[in-house]
DNA sequence: ATGGTGGTCCAACCA
């Protein structure tokens, strides 16, 4: 099985890189966020073709997630509980016995805003709604945008970066504590490239000068760590014409 | 010191 989650920004302008991508690496599972488009105008027909089945939460302009997959998701979940917000960024589903939850997490743009403190109620929700699936489901990946570096080798320059947007105390106190329901990060399970990011800022040239963070994560319970053989990030996508900001993530398991 | 790119949609917001 191989599962992997990839911020698109825009799955109108992405649309042929998603479909390139899924021929080429066959995914079982394939989450995307940011496809900035309402549901009813998801190209599911488009992914039906080379055989994958979508499940979208979109609205306009803004955020959106979807699942596309080679076997049909069941018990769809498309809001957290208990927490209003008319901003779509969650989609969970379930295939056979593997549970996937799709996250697009506020970026929260500064720790002085308001955003910040929008980023910081909905991670405490997310904690709560966690929780519960893990109960449910021994075999848990939640992936997605998941807008926090993890740790200092997660990003490019910390000592620019300390204390700001995306890797701030809070922020990663919030992971953390995800992290504390028995989720690792798949992708310090293996050995990996040192400076291994999955996104890069369009500006000042950030891609050619690897001036990343690692955002993009796969957190995965404990049966699925134990049967995990590889994880990793894919660059190629982030190289081509017109690409997303960010490249896909992906984890293997037997 | 400032702003620098890109998507959505055409002014301004978001990242």
């Amino acid at each position: 099985m191989k599962v992997a989650s990839w911020n698109v920004n825009s799955i109108r302008v992405r649309l042929e890189h998603v479909l390139e991508w899924l021929e080429s690496e066959q995914p079982d599972v394939l989450g995307l966020q940011e496809i900035k488009m309402p549901t009813d105008d998801f190209p599911a027909e488009a992914f039906a073709e080379i055989g994958y089945q979508s499940i979208a939460n979109g609205q306009k302009t803004y955020n959106g997630v979807a699942l596309l997959s080679k076997q049909e998701g069941t018990d769809v979940i498309d809001a957290m509980p208990d927490f209003e917000d008319p901003q779509k960024r969650v989609l969970a589903a379930t295939y056979g016995d593997l549970r996937i939850v799709n996250l697009y997490v506020p970026n929260g743009q500064a720790v002085d805003s308001d955003k910040y403190e929008y980023k910081l109620s909905w991670l405490a929700a997310l904690q709560a709604w966690i929780s519960e699936e893990a109960k449910q489901h021994e075999k848990l990946a939640v992936f997605g945008d998941f807008n926090i570096a993890p740790e200092d080798a997660d990003v490019h320059d910390p000592a620019a970066w300390e204390g700001k947007i995306l890797c701030s105390d809070a922020e990663r106190g919030a992971l953390n504590d995800l992290m504390s329901l028995d989720l690792k990060d798949s992708y310090r399970l293996f050995d990996q490239p040192e400076a291994s990011f999955s996104w890069w800022d369009y500006r000042q040239a950030g891609f050619r000068r690897n001036r990343g963070l690692r955002i993009d994560l796969v957190l995965a319970s404990e049966a699925l760590c134990t049967s995990a053989t590889a994880a990793g990030i894919d660059k190629e996508p982030r190289a081509l014409e017109r690409p997303s900001d960010h490249a896909p993530v992906w984890l293997e398991f037997t």
